[in-house]
DNA sequence: GAAAATTATTTTAGGCCTGAAATAATTTTG
DNA sequence: CAAAATTATTTCAGGCCTAAAATAATTTTC
């Protein structure tokens, strides 16, 4: 693997990989996926406030309930929000305050609280989604069908490669650990 | 624009134009987004913490003095952060802690506030870009260069979408308020 | 079967973040 | 030029979020 002279370097030769230690194409696309990220959030917990007079951790947490007839666990909403279980017990809090969520041990593990949404949770919830899908689409006008698609593959690709070098990172840490 | 009977319907022929008021496809390519987001953030900000004993929100600001030589202001920096001006005040107020960070009121309008990075911070910052950029390299690894580039784009026909949306919706609200 | 280890959740201390109100300085306007 | 409006920042109250420690219940191990 060679690296030609600056000055004689084509500009269709310029790889990442004739490049080493240059990752700015890796950089600028994880701060525009950033940036995609935060308009849509700021935009919807606006949005939420405003029409709902909700936040937007409240929503997603009923969104996980709203998912499972049986109810969840502190633990698995966690895991599926990716948040810690102290947040979790805090938001829910909030939503139990407000009757919209009921909490109750499991009978055979009284470790376990089981989280479900209450009829008003429902009800609530039933509303604020749909507005919720017709807000994400509208953000995302400006891309037809297949860019939609293709986005959406490509993200799926990110998500493997992430999981993946996270997982890696961790074996490290945890092989220090022994040494 | 015709809707087949669901029996009839051919799987080529689900396109969203032909199933008004279903905008599942934005839905589930927001939330791989908001995964794939959060993965990253998550892991910067354990690396930070682990290996500089620092926060993202901290870095991020440090990352913008650096990229300008004059200094910028309170304003300035919450606009490109995308957060409030009181945010700003707060991790400033933890960075001048530190020493990385020196705020003086400009000569000419003293209201304004203008940050610069000091020699310590400069430094710090550098340390932790470079390794800042490698993490970012790593988590993308499982992607190539053409996939990169059509990511990038894909990510910027989204940004262009979401800041017309929002834009649409604040003129909007504008206009309701005259009325 | 009791002590030890594990598992699920809550509590705590502290930082981030926001919108709205307050403060302070500048610019505009009558 | 002084009152009013605007602009930049800070303060404040409150919610989100985390890591680490504490609590409580269950399972494993000897």
């Amino acid at each position: 693997m060679e690296t030609p002279a600056p000055g004689l370097m084509l500009d269709r030769e310029t790889k990442a990989s004739e490049r080493p230690g240059d990752h700015k194409d890796e950089l600028r696309l994880w701060l525009r996926m950033l940036t995609c990220s935060t308009l849509i959030e700021t935009e919807i917990r606006n949005r939420l406030r405003e029409e709902f007079k909700t936040t937007l951790p409240r929503f997603d947490l009923m969104a996980q309930l709203d998912k499972s007839s049986t109810g969840m666990t502190v633990g698995e909403v966690s895991q599926r929000l990716m948040v810690s279980n102290g947040n979790v017990t805090a938001v829910v809090a909030g939503l139990l305050a407000d009757g919209l969520v009921d909490k109750r041990a499991a009978t055979q593990d009284r470790r376990v609280q089981v989280l479900t949404l209450t009829a008003a949770g429902r009800k609530a919830f039933k509303a604020m989604a749909e507005r919720h899908e017709s807000w994400i689409a509208e953000l995302f006008a400006g891309l037809d069908q297949p860019e939609i698609a293709q986005l959406f593959r490509l993200l799926g690709q990110t998500k493997t490669s992430l999981h993946r070098a996270i997982a890696a990172r961790a074996n490290e840490a945890a092989q220090g650990d022994v040494r």
